[in-house]
RNA sequence: GGUCCGGUAGCUCAGUUGGAUAGAGCAACAGCCUUCUAAGCUGUGGGUCGUGGGUUCGAUUCCCGCCCGGAUCACCA
């Protein structure tokens, strides 16, 4: 059992015999104590004055004799304004440490996955245009919390679903019909997401000069935009693919295939993956008989024009459209459509969409007109809602070109790794191969972490420049604490130090030494709580403060150096361990770590 | 205007179910390479936690009002 809840239990127990009375176990506040007191853990003594009628010092102390006579692991006690703080053996810690080094997993036990399966949708691109910063965000995010939750012990399912059909494809396809001159991504050289997004890019812009040229000769804006032969023949385009015109399919089935061909490169240089991928040209039809059910029950509205509307005015909310007026669906349709889908599929106990907060409130309705339909699942539907990716110049806009492409962006990243650790002298010694290895971890590294160390559903800052910086709470820092940590261990191994997995039960351990293993312990609480807020970010600062507690360690402690054998053999064994805990947690958030660096 | 989200040091961010003197990093300044790797360590300065009220022994945290910023309120996806 955890330390905390027998604390928690002989406090209660003291409670009843030192006063008399049964007490409920939450107003027993038990914390972490605070650094610059002498203590593990402490309990907050004022929600007990009611029951012990004594001053806080007095109550403080009444408990503390009664723990420490009853609790083994219990030493002593100091009292500060009312608050307890309780000693904890270091014989404990010892003994917490020696179970984790002994522990296949070292720092958590891996569970054993229960049935409930959690569905996850990340990614979800379009197929006009290549990956961005947002994209990263998303990516990274929705592969991180996959990973938190497998580790604490769900059974996940990773999805995509491609956007790859409407409007925005007919545009690309059209601009390379008319321009492009049988050109392929391998005649250009460049990779095919970036092909068809140069299209797409070509076709604004020579639908912004028809629309121009219209204007000029006395059509107001809105009418130029609707009457511009380009769109008029996009439109006609999408038309014929809904209708399965091959000439055009064909088309659009080259296309896409570049396109994913792209993207895969993309998803790989990132280290994400999927368990399945749909297809929205699959789906879209999807949800229309729900539709009609809904209908038929009298759960939805059908106006004159024929369209079919959900009324949520009674949630506040405004009404929402299902099905046009000429029978076709809506993105709303389909997400309800898949949604049922996946549900018959997989029978998952909660699904999460990892979708940017302009969607907040489509994930709002979704959820209510599922309700609505009488899905009692639907309150399982979970949207992971992250904010924006700005640039220090503002908001990334595709149109003023200041959007930051993935790959360059990966590949600039590790072109500055390379600079600076050449810079440093930590490539000495090292292949051609290892060169290119240890750049691209690092560089992926700073990039992800940098990214997944804030809270997903605030607006972040992305600033180029200061983002390849690789000291203090990055994650190449991280890596860096790790690299040294196993270096340490290598050269143990040289020396002929060989430590033995026998830890001594009898040791004093210096309070840096038990601030580790505290943090260590910790480990398997956090992930816990990670997968309860989908929150890579609680990870990340966790494993930043082991790193960073660590190397203020080893710092302080030259381990090689120790003279008492017992001492050392205690320090490396926490080396290896602490080490072990830093990889694990570092794989949750996608980052690999470097042996040497 | 309605709804949702944010506002913590000059900048980027943490802050556990309400707890002690609100924490890191960057930037600035001052030190530390005969240790295992200085991508590091130590120290200094920097805050009316947007603002005004309320609840409480105690509020950055919970409730209400206001201010600022963002998103959204399509027969686009």
């Amino acid at each position: 059992m955890k330390i905390e809840s027998v604390i928690k239990q002989e406090v209660a127990a003291a409670i009843k015999l030192i006063y008399n009375q049964d007490i409920d176990e939450k107003i027993v506040q038990i914390t972490k104590t605070k650094q610059e007191f002498e203590g593990d853990f402490t309990l907050v003594v004022f929600p007990l004055l009611k029951i012990s009628k004594k001053s806080p010092d007095q109550t403080a102390s009444d408990i503390g004799d009664y723990l420490v006579k009853n609790v083994t692991e219990i030493n002593r006690f100091n009292i500060i304004k009312g608050f307890l703080n309780i000693v904890v053996s270091g014989d404990y810690w010892l003994s917490i440490l020696k179970s984790a080094y002994v522990s296949p997993h070292y720092g958590y036990k891996k569970k054993e996955s229960s049935e409930d399966v959690t569905l996850i949708e990340y990614s979800s691109p379009n197929t006009n245009k290549p990956l961005h910063l947002g994209h990263i965000r998303n990516n990274i995010l929705g592969w991180s919390v996959a990973e938190i939750l497998k580790a604490s012990g769900e059974k996940v399912v990773k999805v995509n679903l491609v956007n790859d059909r409407g409007i925005h494809i007919c545009k690309s396809m059209l601009a390379w019909k008319k321009w492009g001159n049988e050109e392929t991504p391998e005649k250009a050289k460049i990779k095919g997401d970036k092909l068809v997004g140069n299209y797409y890019v070509k076709f604004d812009q020579e639908y912004k000069s028809q629309i121009a040229t219209l204007v000029a000769e006395g059509a107001s804006e809105e009418e130029a935009t609707k009457k511009a032969p380009l769109i008029i023949e996009a439109q006609e385009m999408l038309e014929k693919w809904e209708a399965g015109d091959s000439s055009v399919r064909t088309i659009w089935e080259k296309m896409n295939h570049w396109v994913y061909k792209g993207f895969d490169e993309t998803y790989k240089k990132l280290g994400i993956d999927f368990d399945k991928t749909y297809f929205e040209s699959e789906t879209y039809s999807l949800g229309k008989s729900v539709v009609a059910e809904g209908l038929a029950k009298d759960l939805l509205i059908k106006k004159s024009d024929g369209s079919i509307w959900a009324d949520l005015t009674k949630d506040g909310l405004d009404e929402k459209l299902l099905l046009r007026a000429n029978g076709t669906s809506v993105y709303m349709t389909q997400d309800l459509g898949t949604a049922i889908q996946r549900q018959k599929e997989y029978h998952f106990n909660k699904q999460i969409y990892v979708v940017g907060n302009e969607q907040n409130y489509h994930f709002q309705v979704l959820s209510l007109v599922l309700k609505k339909l009488g899905y009692s699942w639907s309150e399982n539907l979970y949207h992971l809602s992250y904010g924006m990716v700005e640039l220090p110049e503002g908001k990334m806009k595709s149109r003023e070109g200041t959007v930051v492409d993935a790959d360059e962006l990966i590949d600039e990243m590790i072109s500055t790794a390379k600079e600076i650790s050449l810079e440093l002298g930590k490539l000495d010694g090292y292949t051609p191969d290892e060169v290119k290895k240890t750049c691209k971890t690092i560089a992926l590294g700073a990039l992800k972490y940098f990214i997944l160390k804030v809270d997903p559903k605030k607006n972040m800052l992305f600033n180029p420049k200061e983002s390849i910086d690789f000291n203090g709470n990055t994650g190449p820092f991280i890596q860096y604490t790790y690299a040294r940590s196993k270096s340490i261990l290598r050269k143990a191994n040289e020396q002929k130090l060989q430590y033995s997995k026998e830890i001594p039960s009898k040791i004093k351990l210096s309070s840096k030494e038990t601030e580790i293993i505290k943090l260590i312990y910790e480990f398997e609480a956090v992930i816990d709580q990670a997968a309860k807020e989908y929150s890579p970010a609680l990870i990340a600062n966790y494993v930043y403060e082991l790193a960073k507690e660590y190397n203020q360690f080893y710092h302080d402690f030259p381990i090689l150096k120790e003279t008492n054998s017992e001492v050392q053999n205690i320090r490396l064994i926490l080396t290896d361990v602490a080490g072990e805990v830093i990889k694990s947690a570092m794989a949750l958030l996608g980052i690999s770590v470097p042996e040497r660096m």
